[in-house]
DNA sequence: ATTTAATCGAGACGGTACGTCATGTCTTCGG
DNA sequence: CCGAAGACATGACGTACCGTCTCGATTAAAT
């Protein structure tokens, strides 16, 4: 994997990138075989054949760097549809979002990431900023269709943004039911009635 | 708390019962005010009075201890509300959920156990039961009112299931929205249209 | 020759001095006072002030430390008299054993060490290591009497070795008997008729 | 071996011979097997197929099982040789002594037996007990001898049980050195000249 | 003949110690 | 000054025995 047995070369004073690299490919592995099992600090450090201390010095957490790991590899750029239709962008929404969660190597170590994020508050606030940006997409969607008239006057656009991502973490993380793009379907539909 | 000096006697072979109260009651408290950071199974034992091994012995983890603590006080028996309208009935779950949640002990013990089932595949199987019971509550409530006409034939019951306990967790764990009973009311709503 | 393994070059942190000292200390305090009790690993890691794990690090036992523990203070140097008299080297190899064993802190801590070693092999033979320099003493002793002509042909000195030191634990262990400088001298006589 | 399937039947209020006998031997086997390692009660009680308590009840430790169970066996006669000569009575005690040890059941046995003493002062004192007749043996042959002027009149008497038993002691744990028909001559020789 | 009382197997109990593991900090060295 | 290596204090983990205690069944002795 990432046992190739030359070592990196030293960089002197500047922060190694291919040490960063090292760290964030052990981490997403480990992120990804574990499947929701915890990943300990000393196991990405002997995975990526890097010190403790280079992890210590360049994040402040564990969870940080698990994840960094994960969406510096995912396309970052978090999409928000305009087809002018509410029903379409919603749906476009949770397509996307419930496809982009079920891709490897995303899903266990998402779930992983989450696990942790259960314990780590530290993580769980960089949770927090990583997720912001989405519920910031459904937000705008969901105000736009209201200012369209799509949307009844009185519904409450957190609400159903609680209601979207809520529903989605909760199926992402206990796995008792489909998020297929049938489901995501039904879902943006179910929350414009 | 529990420290009173007279030694809880023994019962001979048999389960002893003070040990199981002494452990739960123990548990419970030390849940509560941990508010989510994790709690030790030595701890547990200490703040009881007991072995370690008295836990093991009758408990297969932790978190079948902290799981076991939170619900075996908490009136175990689930309402299924039946007024005739499924409005209603679900106001009614809906406004019930949030409320048991919010009210001490139940809401920081609760929260600290899920991070725990975030790490303990069995503590999370165990979960899974004791929800179960409640989704089975809230999808008794849909279908009922769906064969009287109250909700549209093509809504998929599962669905609604899972956004009602899907937002109530989402809400619940991150804290960044209320659950109060406005919120239970319009979520009802919303759900039905 | 190049196949020797191009030895590591030692990077990381060196073993702290003040802990192995710290640790030998306490080992050292506690086996006196113990006399004879057993002493547990988290006793001396907590009178050391050190982690269990640093006590593991280094030794490959609990009696390893405590073994070390009682030589590295000694005299580690076993003298050998030389008097030209077999007499006399054999009663200063007795009087100076005897002597050493009842001073503190060697007498109760060594006594514990012994018990420790019938439960532990591998202390066991860690002290055959130590007992096997003084039992070369006492030989080179009685071989350089028999050069001279001062012991009868037909002796073993294996057995008459053997005779020293187990009159000697014998006594030490069960303290039925004194050990004395007079002890010392009539053993010494008694070996050589 | 002992796992004869039907049930030892209860004697009702009166001492079950049964479960003493089934108690000792299984003891023995365990001591005999263990060569050295420690023989616990959960195990012994296990074996004999017997309640912890039935054990406590009648012996007031672990280590007095083990002795029992050691002795009860063993012819308990000490032989005190009277040929009317010193060297043919030591010679005697000596083979006497030095052959018991080496049959089986004995030898692994004894060896964790006196391992457990070292640990277990109430043991140690049993033992001292059991080893008191043998050393009153070996007294009386020599106070015997000293009578009939065999032994010069400067002999101490202790000093050479001492240097009897401690020799045997010290090969017979330490098993360095042969306890054979021969080496038992040329210890009982060495002692008287 | 009926109590009474002690034994037995079983095993739960409160403890102590074990040896392992992970955490986050600190220290040393080569580049 | 960076990066690898790894020692360090801390503290939880789950296991093994310890010696005490209490059961419920069994059976001999005392009433």
């Amino acid at each position: 994997m990432h046992d190739s047995k030359e070592p990196r070369p030293h960089t002197g004073r500047r922060r190694n990138e291919a040490a960063r690299r090292a760290i964030l490919d052990a981490a997403l592995d480990l992120l990804a075989d574990a499947d929701g099992a915890p990943v300990s600090v000393e196991t990405i450090a002997r995975a990526a054949g890097v010190g403790k201390q280079t992890l210590y010095r360049w994040w402040p957490s564990k969870g940080a760097v698990l994840l960094e790991a994960l969406t510096d590899r995912a396309a970052q750029e978090v999409p928000t549809p305009d087809t002018g239709s509410l029903r379409e962008d919603l749906r476009a929404l949770a397509t996307a979002t419930f496809e982009t969660s079920q891709r490897p190597p995303s899903a266990p170590a998402l779930r992983t990431l989450v696990r942790e994020a259960a314990r780590d508050p530290h993580l769980a606030e960089l949770m927090g900023e990583f997720t912001k940006t989405r519920r910031a997409a459904v937000r705008a969607v969901l105000v736009r269709g209201r200012e369209r008239g799509e949307l009844p006057a009185g519904r409450d656009v957190e609400l159903l943004v609680d209601q979207f991502y809520g529903f989605f973490w909760y199926r992402f993380l206990l796995g008792h039911g489909p998020l297929d793009r049938d489901t995501a379907v039904r879902l943006a539909d179910s929350l414009i009635e």
